[in-house]
DNA sequence: CTGTTAGCGCGTTCAA
DNA sequence: TTGAACGCGCTAACAG
């Protein structure tokens, strides 16, 4: 009936526009392809033609003619699924910049599947994809190492000791729990503790370093006063938290968390263990999640700077795949410490 | 040098197992696809070669030539990306029960991006996806529309009021909130507050629904009880919770929320209010995301059947896009009310 | 049961 | 500046 809405689920092809101006099919892709070999007044009469008819490029047929895909492929860490907000902040802007570029973004799996779809290997030996984001770096990583083996534009989200030349973005995690027990130090408190990520994570070994640096320099005891845990959720800041706080002595006046999560975790084994925050113990974490500003107290925590990582992952992963280098290659983004409730000097004590 | 692994980067075709075996290519397609007419010794053959081969499928050239691309679309609500720890949890085991059938899933976008990628009907038309499952359902919603009119198979996470037709998965919101109400009822409180989700979201108004009507039924107030908020975030429970407990009069002393981010955001209003949770007043979240079990009071919650919303939807879209009708084809989910520390019978008061 | 032929939509030679 | 012909890897229709 329609004239215009005819083609609703029909695809457009380039013969139907070929067809409408007259011309070959040939003529009408180098056109619409941007080629510089096409009279003004030809590719004119083209693009009004696609215009009309709603042309939009096929991407598969494209895809198996090119070899590329204008896919990115970006792999979380050993969870099953993005399960942290950072991710999915990071993510998020990520993923804009992608597609102002023309690129799409596919999530994949480390492990391949049943029937082997979906898992990074397989996206790009079939090309579907035309480079790899990994969200998580590992200290050792066969994945990693298989991909860059297939030589496929890679950019890491963290710096990997096996894979140093590879270009990264990372936070400089060292640089951020130094602050934090700089800060806390300054604050008066003697024994701070800190909970720590997985030790496979090479952003988790980065912020122990950097704790135990720093405790070094400001002269404050970390002996027995830190935990590195398997996972980096409530549960385990839960318990970590519960076992550094339930002790006869040595119990510290500050607490370090490698992540939000498991600050909340922490606060509330605090809570079990008749410790009011920050009175009684200061807690603080790492990501700066939305969470922190409605917890009782809020959370003093580190803010990575999401915006940014997003922004420069998106701008490596397309200089790599579009082989235009572009520098700097490796970005370490600082962090800012945001003070909120959570944190405050220790209580005047009874030691000697 | 080595033998096994010399097709690292190369795409092992069709044609290589079949000069492998001696034999045409579309006999190695048809053993391969699992079609009966193959002699056993045949297959048995070709799979071997396969095997030590290392053959994959192109994905690409397969969805060319079959115009079918084995892979699902999901598209979440007007939010900008997933946020909802809730989606997160379905959507992971939706993927699996997707990949374990050989499905692949792409997360779309509602709108169109600056260069038309990723837009969910892009994908259709360029049958970059054989199936949609919308996470959100709207009351109003033209992607909805577009979508039936294409007639690609379709399932949705909620009842369309405009498509009652249409297969879905969805909670029943409604009871769960009346058997929250009934249940703050039955603990005393004469005065139980709700903050609502979106007005424009098919679930939200349910779950109003469901409020007053319990309300109802059991005889208790809702007037200027109730206040329905655009998002579902923790702002928006920040400041309806503190717009409805900041009053001279007919002040709450319990609080039902649309989502538990809603309620972390109303349990900080009432302490920044001077009102202690529980002993003030009772709040009750929905989703029971896993913190709930660390904030302090632990946050009471109803629990959505989250495995079975992701199985069900997977089962629909599946059989939908393989022509194989399921029944039923409507699902509705019951709810589970966990009771944790936030709820508890009012104080006593000094009302005649 | 198996091989031959054709075509999915597009990009890219090579001639004209 | 334009067009004809070929191929990407795979599946489907039709013979044999």
């Amino acid at each position: 009936m329609q004239q215009e809405h005819k083609h609703n689920r029909a695809q457009v092809t380039l013969d139907d526009i070929a067809e409408r101006v007259g011309m070959s099919r040939t003529t009408v892709s180098r056109a619409l392809g941007g080629h510089s070999d096409v009279s003004d007044r030809t590719r004119q009469r083209i693009e009004k033609a696609a215009r009309e008819l709603g042309y939009r490029p096929h991407t598969v047929a494209r895809r198996l003619a090119t070899g590329r895909s204008f896919t990115i492929c970006a792999i979380t860490g050993k969870l099953p699924f993005i399960r942290d907000a950072l991710f999915i902040e990071v993510l998020d802007v990520f993923r804009r910049q992608l597609t102002s570029a023309g690129y799409d973004l596919i999530i994949g799996s480390r492990d391949p599947g049943v029937s082997g779809v979906g898992d990074a290997i397989s996206l790009i030996r079939q090309q579907q994809v035309d480079g790899v984001v990994l969200l998580e770096t590992d200290i050792e990583d066969p994945l990693l190492s298989r991909i860059v083996e297939m030589e496929t534009p890679l950019v890491l989200f963290g710096r990997s000791p096996e894979h140093p030349e590879l270009p990264y973005v990372d936070t400089d995690g060292l640089a951020a729990i130094s602050t934090v027990v700089e800060y806390l130090a300054r604050l008066g408190h003697k024994r701070i503790g800190y909970i720590g990520g997985p030790p496979w994570a090479v952003c988790a070994v980065q912020r122990l370093k950097g704790y135990l640096k720093a405790c070094r320099s400001y002269g404050v005891s970390s002996d027995g006063l830190y935990i590195e845990m398997d996972h980096s959720g409530l549960a385990e800041g839960y318990s970590a938290a519960y076992a550094l706080l339930n002790r006869t002595q040595t119990v510290p006046t500050a607490l370090i968390c490698y992540s939000d999560a498991m600050a909340f975790g922490a606060m509330r084994a605090a809570y079990e263990l008749g410790l009011r925050v920050p009175d009684d113990l200061s807690v603080v974490g790492f990501d700066n999640v939305a969470l922190d500003d409605f917890t009782i107290p809020k959370l003093t925590s580190v803010a990575q700077r999401t915006r940014d990582i997003g922004e420069h992952l998106a701008r490596l992963i397309l200089s790599e795949v579009e082989g235009e280098p572009t520098n700097p290659a490796q970005v370490l983004l600082g962090t800012e410490l945001v003070v909120r409730e959570s944190s405050k000097p220790p209580q005047a004590q009874g030691a000697p």
